[in-house]
RNA sequence: GUGGCCGUAGCUCAGAUGGUAGAGCCCCGGAUUGUGAUUCCGGUUGUCGUGGGUUCGAGUCCCAUCGGCCACCCCA
């Protein structure tokens, strides 16, 4: 055997016996997302490394150490997108989309990191993406969150739940990021390694650290909601009084903190236990700054994206997955002179039955073996057209799911109407 | 990037203490010449992840490497 290659690490096909899952997501998401009004964009997979240098932030685990990034032939750093957010605004700007007005969008697609796979996380993901512009007030933050918690109903997913936060303006979270540090750096002794790293890239993290010795330190330290400017505490209650109002149940997370440096005020989490440790199926918040960061101007955004291989874990544990849908006849051709009368009754059959899912046996076989075949493609009826028939000017037809049915003869003529009963 | 467990037929797996590979499923064919899923009979399937090493001899021991799963880190 030929030296055989292998997909990239942690990253995968999806395979036949699959697709159908994918496509229910994607179907059902698309439904639920038109249905509030949002509009599909589509960005390029690659993108000037700059951007997400500029928009992820340059010291985040993302940008430091976990992109596909590499040379173009005429030497420009070009990067995989890690996320979809930083091209939607890149592409939102360049397309004056975000100029006076108003946008609800959303995008779907691979997303590439170089981490280590493991249950839940991969090397090249998928999102759906949802990114709102030039709406700042809360209601925008409520609609996001009232979109998604529809959409899990619609997909059957029960055990998730919502945590939210408010990481304040810019401004309130500098100030409240100099107090922790001072918190943390007068109790350094108690610090773990990962702290200590943190204390100075990211020490907003140190505060959802899993160390029990630490807990003591963390329970003591400021909280963020204590610190937030009077607008952001006004919006963060507005958020709150409108899910309360809409019966969506949330816990507040003072130390929810998202690991993107573009989020400001709002930030939320939709959250499972049933997914080992990648226990976030949904997440994003508001991000104000960002479009300006990027050199447009000055324009409030929110939005979210969901891992679509973790959501769909949790519909193949809540067996809300649908079983891929099954021709409704297989023609079984034998003998002489069937195949091009078969062909041609199968193009008239697909004109009259658009929505007809009907297998033509391909590359001959014996009549027993075409029917093995058409039992196993899990179609519904075998039609059977044998040299008898072809005189006869009739199909045989044959029930395979229902062991009590007779198989019956059905003139050719009448065969639209007879299927068109059978596929409803 | 770090750690633990694991890689034997298409799939699920068995192969104590080293002696040149097996089961079930699947697939193909047959059981009075045109009828599946049940039953019976027969058949195909592998350089035992890859590359080195130890040995008279390695799927079985050692090293490296690639990959999978899980956890840490981080994130969807």
């Amino acid at each position: 055997m030929a030296k055989t290659l292998q997909s990239i690490r942690g990253m995968h096909d999806v395979l036949p016996a699959d697709s159908a899952g994918w496509q229910h997501l994607e179907t059902t998401a698309r439904d639920v997302l038109v249905g509030y009004g949002y509009r599909e964009i589509r960005m390029p997979i690659v993108e000037q490394t700059e951007l997400f240098a500029r928009s992820i932030g340059e010291v985040t685990d993302i940008v430091e150490k976990e992109m596909y990034t590499f040379e173009d032939r005429n030497g420009d750093s070009l990067t995989l997108r890690p996320e979809g957010t930083a091209g939607c605004v890149r592409a939102g700007i360049e397309h004056g989309l975000l100029h006076n007005q108003q946008q609800r969008l959303w995008y779907l697609g691979p997303m590439f990191r170089h981490e280590r796979p493991q249950k839940g996380r991969y090397r090249q993901f998928h999102q759906i993406g949802v990114e709102t512009f030039g709406m700042e007030g809360p209601d925008v933050d409520a609609e996001l969150i009232l979109m998604t918690a529809r959409l899990w109903t619609a997909l059957g997913i029960g055990d998730v739940r919502l945590e939210i936060n408010s990481l304040g303006s810019a401004e309130a979270r500098a100030a409240y990021r100099a107090l922790l540090v001072s918190h943390f750096e007068a109790h350094a002794e108690v610090l773990d390694e990962d702290a200590r790293r943190r204390l100075h890239t990211n020490p907003l993290r140190i505060l959802d650290s899993k160390n029990p010795d630490m807990r003591e330190v963390i329970r003591r330290a400021p909280s963020l909601l204590d610190h937030l400017d009077a607008e952001s505490e006004a919006h963060f209650e507005g958020l709150k009084a409108l899910l309360d109002a809409a019966g969506i149940a949330y816990t507040v997370n003072p130390a929810l903190v998202r690991g993107l440096d573009y989020y400001s005020r709002t930030v939320f989490e939709w959250i499972t236990d049933t997914l080992g440790a990648q226990g976030t199926v949904c997440a994003g918040g508001r991000y104000d700054a960002l479009v300006e960061q990027l050199g447009g101007r000055p324009t409030p955004a929110a939005g979210f994206a969901m891992g679509l291989e973790r959501l769909l874990a949790m519909m193949e544990a809540a067996g809300s997955l649908p079983p891929a849908p099954a021709p409704h006849a297989y023609l079984v051709l034998a003998g002489e002179g069937t195949l091009a009368s078969g062909l041609r009754l199968a193009e008239r059959l697909r004109d009259e039955l658009p929505g007809l899912r009907l297998v033509v046996n391909g590359g001959g076989g014996g009549f027993k073996a075409q029917i093995k075949r058409a039992d196993k493609s899990g179609a519904l009826l075998a039609l059977i057209l044998g040299e008898s028939e072809l005189q006869a000017g009739t199909i045989g037809v044959k029930p395979l799911r229902d062991a009590a049915a007779e198989q019956e003869t059905v003139a050719q003529d009448a065969l639209v109407e007879y299927l068109r009963n059978c596929i409803g």
